[in-house]
DNA sequence: AATGAATGAGGCTTCATTCAT
DNA sequence: AATGAATGAAGCCTCATTCAT
């Protein structure tokens, strides 16, 4: 089992201290308080400006609408996400499974940091799912993934490549969503991870045999 | 295997059954139509009595709620589902990685049908989330999944099982909800499901494999 | 302090039994149950008619309206008030102002009676307060009240007696209703009827005595 | 004593202070029009924002519902009177009897103002009794009636002085209130409130000579 | 730049009453 | 006579957004 001290890692266990400075950043630290402790259902941009000790006018000089901050929430933890998928996926110093497997762990547990205010965020999803630049970001880590299967899965076929890379994104993504909407202990989620690498890794071992 | 391709769609396409069961049946079309063309967002009591032709007050007469509409559209799924994976899974004639691999298929197929209605609808699960039927009617599809599993896998301690059972299962879920989330060709629908499946086989003979 | 076992008084402690057959009789019966354990606010024709045992049809073929329960239900105690109020007042046999600390008594004590009825009952004189009938009844009482009182007060010019009967007759009504308003022991009722006879009979003394 | 004829009006009639306390003072005379005009029935928040010239979301930054704002104009009349009640009822230089007399006319006097508007009020109780603030208000009113009778009945044993004392305050309050639900003269209502007076003080009267 | 009062469309729900069966 | 499904007006309240100060 990965070393779950990592530093990349770590920055995620201060989530309130890794926003930046400013009005925006007070206003995404209040948002991410409202979202977390009122749920996406209450969100409002009164519960944000007042968390945030400013005025809801003050809001919209720095954000469009209510869903330019949801987004802005969502596309920040996307961002942080891709820079630990990075620093782990490129760790040229350890074979490939053993980067899947530190990389299930952190994202998990990642995903089970603030889960209230990301489940709410989910819950939220309607409301900018529709934002041009949503995909952007999310095209960078899925870009990240697959230069990392590239090297671990050589001789598969371009199609079953893009096919497995998707699939072990989804996948991770998904379960680690799914898993993280109800409150988990630390051991649980080193368990859940652990299954999760092991299942993941071996469809890549499957894959690595049938493409032989 | 009887054609459970699209069984709400069917049951819905039953005008003599629908009638039969009178408004609520009204309703609950009208509903699925309103969630898959307007979204969950825009989904109110009074856009479906307008769509189901009825008056608001009509609604309220069957649903105690707007939740309620939403929750029960929901459980009718689910039912449909609990049904088909029974149907599959306890096909003994079958072994196990067959009937696990015609699941996967299944259901990833099942979840694209009525891809918008669905969509919205896990948009609008905050809606009615908290109800406390909603757990009973989840709890019936994994208890299934994990009869089966039980004889999938022998051998495998009870806390392992309960964990794989668990994470084949989200997993299955999870990703098929994801997938559906776009529109998609039968065919790509296939070669995604085979690659699913694939993956939760691998697992499997992983899982046996370690605990022969 | 007079009898509290007068017959003629102990009819209202049977309230239900006191209420005639029929139709009418089961939804006035059920009305007033309603009324009681949900208050006038959420009095309405289907609770009613649940209750009942009918339908709402059926209620609408005996009353023309909701008013109409109301203020049926509001004149049949009436009716009993003022049958009680005859009795109490004209048995000659007694001297006037023992008559009236007999009908104060009886008065406080069935306003007592079904509390939380006459309370409902009171929250909702603004549904039928316009009703033409309501008039003829109260004023069958007044007129009665106004008959012993002459006895009672023999030598007070006219509209000196007008205005003290009205008066006492308003004060008798009015506190009993405040009163009523709470829940009360026996003990409690007994011991401000008595306050409230006091109050009233040093009054009378003090107008024979101006008037003598 | 000042002039406390008609201590609510005067304050609404004051436009500048009324502007002053801005939105609240507007919206609380339109909320008195609309409820003398139109009734407890059809007092709405929609009606009163169109009365005070103002949305209905205005009306919503000032009071958290509609029962606050009928709460507020009680509790308003309320202030009101106790301030005349404790003016009248401390005024040392006067005999208590006189005081008593004094202080039935003032109230008297003062229910019968803006009679439509205070009998709707009645009307709405039930949409604002179960406030908390309620009783402190009451109750307010009711110690500084205590403190005056104290003086008024000296020797009287303290469960007597209590239950009197409540009577006496019921008394008034009620009468009050049923006299000023019809429109009264002026000569009418101080004939009125002499009578009151007189039942009152003979109370007193028999009181203290019972306790002599 | 910042404020926050004001807006008003729009959402959910209730309920008195009617009328076809 | 009885039923009770259906109606739809009307009520309460929220909240994203604007704009005068």
């Amino acid at each position: 089992m990965p070393d779950r001290r990592n530093p990349t890692i770590s920055l995620r266990k201060t989530p309130k201290q890794a926003r930046s400075e400013g009005l925006v950043a007070i206003v995404l630290e209040a948002a991410a308080q409202v979202l977390a402790k009122e749920g996406a259902q209450r969100f409002t941009t009164a519960r944000v400006a007042e968390k945030a000790g400013v005025s809801v006018g003050s809001i919209y000089q720095y954000f469009p609408n209510k869903a330019a901050i949801l987004f802005r929430l969502q596309s920040d933890e996307w961002q942080q996400t891709s820079a630990m998928i990075r620093d782990i996926l490129e760790d040229a110093s350890r074979p490939p499974s053993v980067r899947l497997r530190r990389l299930v762990h952190a994202f998990i547990r990642s995903e089970c940091d603030e889960a209230d205010m990301r489940s709410a965020l989910n819950d939220a999803v309607p409301l900018y799912r529709d934002a041009p630049e949503s995909h952007q970001v999310r095209a960078e880590g899925q870009r990240i993934f697959e230069n990392f299967l590239r090297d671990a899965l050589p001789g598969v076929p371009d199609t079953v490549f893009a096919l497995s890379a998707n699939l072990i994104a989804t996948t991770l993504k998904a379960v680690g969503k799914e898993f993280s909407d109800t409150p988990r202990t630390d051991d649980a989620i080193a368990t859940y991870a652990e299954a999760v690498a092991d299942m993941l890794c071996a469809y890549l071992d499957d894959l690595r045999a049938r493409h032989a």
